[in-house]
DNA sequence: GTAGGGTTAG
């Protein structure tokens, strides 16, 4: 009779009918009492998905084994139960039924899948005590279990004492060096396995480590290994290549990973194409893939939604974006908090007032995380108004979310934005307190707020902080902080220590010399740089980069070699490079240059206030009344208003803004007796600091 | 009847 019901039992698998009735058959025959027969059905229907079930039955079992425990464990760990499973072991134990290697290897999983390190280490004085640590089984799960846990030492030990170690414990050991990031030791111990120890497993997690152009050579030898192996047709492997390359830059071996896949991708391997075509800035193919997604009725899943969303930002995707928000609710995926925070970003990047809808999203998401209250916080930051963003801020140290690098660099980005110091020291200690000082993002936004409000040996003094010293970023804004300052030459210096120490350069870090140059009337200097860019660097100069050095000739008063430069541009200027050179002409007084572009400018950007304003400035100078009426009579006509330029000022935590001509506060008699003074006594101290003594349109801050 | 692996958003 057992071996009628075992293998009915067997047959019986995929439908919960014919296991039930076989239940039944087990009851009325009396067979339920058999511990074999009783394990069997429970083990059916936790495979099936009834766990209850299968403990009503481990519940009424007259006699239990170890197999019938054991099974219970499983179908707990399984599911993410833990602590049910925790009390299955314990009971176990305190039942005196024979706890074996299997009983440790999946207690073992579900405490790694809970990263529960405390109870861990319990179960490794038990497994020790029992003599299990050589077995195999329960030396991986320990290996596991640590490694998940990012105890990476422990779980080297606990490799160290399995016997005959397998390609599993192997695959663990790595797993968790790969978790931790730590690229050496997970490619030294990569070195030391023997090839047939090698499989899918081995690649898998290894190749998410190969996430840069610099490592692509790596990748190319881990992937001829992957050939000499034969595993190139293993999925995973393909998945995770196909990721590799595209973190790597290069979307074209990607591609070729992803077509040699054939008919056998799985959805992973459609989710990672889409996402390597939407980071790699391959928009038109992220959408068509989407669409070919939906047409071979893949089943999609909040990873898809993810990466094409990202995929929508600024003008042109607006309307897509919002059809792919339809897509969503009606997928019932907005509650999704991921997907939610992708169409949080994804509105905050739209340019027409998104920060509405953005925000109402974030408010009706009901789980949100640190990423929904990062996102919000960096639209704010970026969009402003920056008050609103420290206003964020203190709801976020409210909420009981821990604020992490991501918050403190977008909140410290908003107090330069405001020039708020004290406001910015304040976070500043936080930050300390947080142990995210150190941090590069962090450090950098600190740099930037110290040089923004004039304290620049602070600033420094962050930048010596940085726990990496090769952080562009960190360079970058360093640089730009001296630039801003009027200290060119330190600037200099600091790009010629980048260079000799190798890091990386990009194209902020030319804008920041660039800048350097320009507010220190470092013409040639400057000049070379530009030119160098591209034979030198790699790195092909952008309009930011003309307009710098527009700005640089401008401010030494060199006119026409910026007129020349503009000419000799491969791209034709934009609107930024010419309003650069507007301020150029009025500077040296170009009257007719100046009229022409400004001209020119009032065609392309008519509704911009800039030009008027520079243009009846440029009149003004040279006391050509006409002229300056008629352009602030095109100037009403249009309907254009001038946006007044607001500085302001921080006394005791408060901030006092003003403009020009101001005379409201209270105190106005005695605050421009004050600059009287001070005019004067500036006067006596004139300098022979000509460039910086002309208002640089780059650095024209409006509130 | 035991242990390991690939894709997302700031």
């Amino acid at each position: 009779m057992k071996p009628f019901l075992a293998s009915l039992l067997e047959s019986s698998l995929n439908s919960f009918q014919k296991l039930s009735s076989t239940h039944c058959s087990a009851i009325k025959h009396g067979y339920i009492t058999d511990v074999y027969i009783s394990n069997r059905v429970m083990d059916s229907y936790i495979k099936l998905g009834f766990l209850g079930q299968a403990h009503k039955v481990f519940d009424e079992m007259p006699h239990r084994d170890s197999v019938s425990w054991n099974t219970m464990i499983s179908g707990h760990t399984s599911c993410g139960k833990l602590e049910k499973a925790w009390c299955l072991f314990t009971g176990m134990i305190r039942s005196g039924s024979d706890v074996d290697g299997y009983s440790f290897s999946r207690v073992l999983k579900g405490v790694a899948c809970a990263k529960m390190f405390y109870l861990g280490e319990q179960v490794h004085s038990l497994v020790i005590k029992r003599g299990f640590e050589s077995n195999v089984y329960v030396g991986s799960a320990l290996v596991d279990m640590y490694a998940k846990c990012e105890r990476v030492e422990d779980a080297f030990d606990a490799f160290q004492e399995i016997s005959e170690v397998n390609s599993v414990s192997w695959n663990a050991l790595i797993g968790g060096f790969v978790q931790v990031r730590d690229v050496e030791t997970a490619f030294w111990l990569f070195g030391c396995m023997e090839m047939r120890d090698m499989d899918d497993g081995t690649f898998a997690p290894l190749l998410t480590l190969l996430d840069d152009p610099m490592l692509c050579n790596l990748l190319k030898e881990v992937h001829a290994k992957v050939l000499k192996l034969g595993l190139e047709k293993e999925i995973t492997i393909c998945n995770a290549m196909v990721s590799s390359y595209a973190d790597c830059g290069s979307v074209s071996d990607a591609k070729r990973v992803f077509d040699g896949v054939g008919d056998s991708k799985d959805l992973i391997t459609w989710n990672s194409m889409l996402a390597g075509f939407s980071k790699l800035e391959q928009k038109d193919f992220a959408f068509e893939l989407f669409i070919e997604i939906q047409r071979t009725r893949v089943e999609t899943d909040v990873y898809t939604y993810t990466s094409i969303l990202s995929t929508c930002c600024g003008e042109e995707h607006q309307v897509l974006g919002q059809s792919l928000h339809c897509l969503v609710i009606k997928k019932g995926l907005e509650q999704v908090t991921s997907v939610s925070n992708s169409l949080i970003s994804m509105y905050i990047q739209f340019p027409t007032c998104a920060m509405s809808d953005a925000l109402s999203l974030f408010e009706s998401l009901e789980a949100k995380d640190l990423v929904s209250w990062n996102s919000m916080l960096t639209g704010l930051s970026q969009k402003g108004p920056s008050e609103d963003a420290v206003k964020f801020f203190t709801y976020l140290r409210c909420s009981n979310l821990e604020v992490d690098d991501y918050a403190f660099s977008a909140v410290l980005r908003s107090c330069s934005d405001l020039a708020t110091l004290q406001l910015g020291q304040q976070i500043h200690a936080l930050a300390t307190k947080s142990s995210f000082e150190s941090n590069e993002f962090v450090a950098s936004s600190l740099i930037l707020m110290y040089s923004k409000c004039g304290v620049i040996e602070n600033a420094r003094k962050c930048f010596e902080k940085i726990s990496s010293t090769d952080s562009t970023v960190a360079w970058n804004t360093m640089i730009l902080g001296y630039a801003q300052h009027g200290s060119g030459q330190v600037s200099l210096s600091l790009f010629s220590q980048m260079c000799n120490q190798n890091v990386k350069l990009d194209h902020v870090t030319f804008t920041a010399v660039l800048t350097a140059c320009s507010h220190s009337g470092l013409v040639q200097e400057g000049l070379k740089l530009l030119h160098s860019m591209e034979p030198v660097y790699k790195i092909k100069p952008r309009m930011e980069h003309y307009a710098a050095a527009v700005d640089l000739l401008g401010r030494a008063g060199l006119v026409k070699e910026a007129k020349e430069l503009i000419e000799s541009m491969p791209l034709s200027p934009d609107p930024m490079v010419l309003k650069t050179f507007l301020g150029a002409c009025r500077a040296c007084g170009e009257i007719e240059m100046a009229t022409q572009v400004a001209n020119h400018l009032l065609e392309v950007e008519p509704d911009d206030h800039f030009t008027y304003v520079w243009l009846s400035h440029v009149y003004s100078d040279v006391k050509k009344w006409e002229e300056k009426a008629s352009v602030k009579k095109v100037m009403k006509e249009r309907g254009v208003k001038k946006v007044p330029g607001w500085s302001w000022i921080e006394i005791r935590n408060e901030v006092c803004a003003f403009n020009a001509e101001d005379r409201s506060h209270p105190l106005c008699e005695e605050i421009y007796l004050m600059i009287e003074d001070l005019s004067k006594e500036m006067k006596w101290f004139e300098t022979d600091n000509e460039f910086d003594d002309q208002a640089s349109l780059l650095d024209v801050n409006h509130s």
